[in-house]
DNA sequence: TTGTACGCGTTATCAT
DNA sequence: ATGATAACGCGTACAA
């Protein structure tokens, strides 16, 4: 490896007058910023970044703390992050939590320990030790915290969405599932469709899935008819178990949407694809990592002002697993 | 920050004996043992990774990089890269390449600037010099290089096992889509479905998509129907323009499987929860990103055997779009 | 305008 | 068995 020393020796000047014409930090005369620039060129140099982290005490880092990248909605919000900070010039450490508390501490940890200067996190807790006691700022992404800066989206209002459309476009025996209980968005989306729901006195049921991954989706969707079989519209907790759903109506001889409507939540990309492809509530996951990169690099910087809360809304998106207005 | 310095202090010793008992090298007697560890325990020291870093000019951290983490095959490499790397203590650096060569040696550069200690990456150019003149070791997931460590599919194999299966199940007008042309993987399979397709003198066309991701997927399937309405079968690039596929199908009014039978490639996690549920040809993709991931930390600890390059067994998996034998 | 020298937090070498 | 100290590569007072 090429060390600014070398580049000195090359140029026939000292180590501080490199680090100058590398940072346009003080004054160098044009000639010999010349000499030193030929050189970095010649001798491929590149400064060593653990060595700049080491005396600054931050380094261009940042943690990136997702539940499962492997859950279709976590790479858009994990794109958003990477090419906001690409373009701030911030690297990412990635690391999956899984939901879990020691996971995300191990991470936390290590991200201190390697000097990242903030961290995004999709943390269940965000009360918790781990975060508070953190001197670099940290954004909450899709999570809500009222007190510390986070971006997410109005689950709430997802969920009233939801429940109007279904409502308006003709269910009547409708089955809403209630996501994961720690996980708040899920909570929320449920909330804002029983809100709707008992506010316009519709008959409803509920039922509990208690993950947002792939593993056991299709049970939850078969329990669903079986324990609600005259249900003629679900609200899934997310578009994953809706793609479920939308199987097993198929497979119980059920037409979507003529017997079933079905509205997930999310829009995730497949969303559009299915067969029939599905309505769903969107939440704009690219833009509200982008948001979140954004938000952090000011915080960095500096640069941030009062509003450190991002709500992003959400929008009922009209496929084919509804019925036509 | 706490330091060794704080430790050496509060304990009564020098930051060498801190050292020592951290890293369990050397002598140091139990009872000063004893006091420091209660030292560490009380400020609550962790060791600076980026002091170590500089030292040892070498990190506990690894690049990772992917085309695009938004594509859903690719979460599952990489899940199975962090899990196995998080098992040996290592870190991820991640970033997203587009499979642009610009953003890769942006990438690279960065990589060796944090001094990690080895890449993981998925490109297809192996060949070239921001790879060839990297002086830690790399391993090339997904991609195949002869000379160089790599971990992937057997592409062509998979194509073979389509194109039998299209074809034993009954399918006499097949219709194969070629990946984008500049992605290897892609092109093993289409040559391994048209080898077979040549041999058994079957009536076949062929198509062209140029990405991966979901843009534009839908266009690629309507283009199919519309060039050859007569396809009975069609062989997909990956699952995602499978389902694609199949959507189209639907629209034409065309049975699935009975009329045309499809075929995916890669078995993403929704494939099975598609309405049919896709046949495709699974890639052990977890496992792949396991297997790359257990190569480089030998290939890092020096314990690597002479077996360098790992080919992944691909299989075919029968669900719905495809007819029953 | 440029150079010298110190410190960032560790580890390892060499004394003691 | 333990301590003092150089070195890792860089940036910045401070001096010149």
């Amino acid at each position: 490896m090429t060390t600014i020393k070398d580049v000195a020796r090359h140029a026939g000047v000292s180590v501080a007058t490199v680090s100058r014409v590398i940072n346009e930090t003080g004054y160098v005369h044009e000639d010999t910023r010349r000499k030193v620039e030929e050189s970095v060129q010649q001798l491929n140099y590149t400064p060593n970044e653990v060595a700049r982290s080491l005396y600054k005490r931050k380094s261009r880092l940042i943690g990136l703390l997702l539940p499962d990248i492997t859950n279709p909605y976590f790479p858009q919000l994990a794109r958003g992050v990477e090419d906001r900070m690409q373009e701030s010039g911030f690297r990412l450490i990635f690391g999956n939590s899984d939901e879990s508390q020691k996971k995300e501490q191990d991470y936390i940890q290590t991200f201190v320990q390697n000097n990242v200067v903030g961290v995004i996190s999709s943390t269940n807790d965000p009360g918790t030790a781990s975060y508070r006691s953190l001197k670099i700022p940290v954004v909450f992404l899709d999570r809500i915290s009222s007190d510390r800066p986070a971006v997410y989206a109005d689950g709430r209002e997802g969920g009233r969405l939801a429940a109007q459309q279904m409502i308006q476009r003709g269910s009547h025996h409708i089955t809403v599932m209630q996501g994961p209980i720690h996980i708040r968005p899920a909570q929320d989306r449920f909330q804002g469709a029983i809100e709707v729901l008992q506010d316009m006195g519709i008959d409803y049921h509920t039922t509990q899935t208690s993950s947002f991954s792939f593993t056991n989706a299709d049970r939850w969707a078969k329990e669903l008819f079986e324990q609600y079989p005259d249900t003629d519209g679900v609200i899934a907790s997310n578009d994953i178990v809706a793609t479920a759903v939308i199987q097993e109506a198929y497979r119980l001889g059920k037409k979507v949407p003529q017997d079933v409507q079905i509205i997930g939540f999310d829009d995730i990309p497949l969303s559009s694809l299915l067969s029939p492809a599905l309505s769903t509530i969107r939440q704009p996951a690219y833009d509200m990592g982008r948001a979140a990169a954004d938000l952090l690099i000011q915080l960095i910087e500096g640069t941030a002002g009062e509003q450190r809360t991002i709500q992003m809304p959400v929008q009922f998106i009209e496929r084919e697993t509804t019925r036509k207005l």
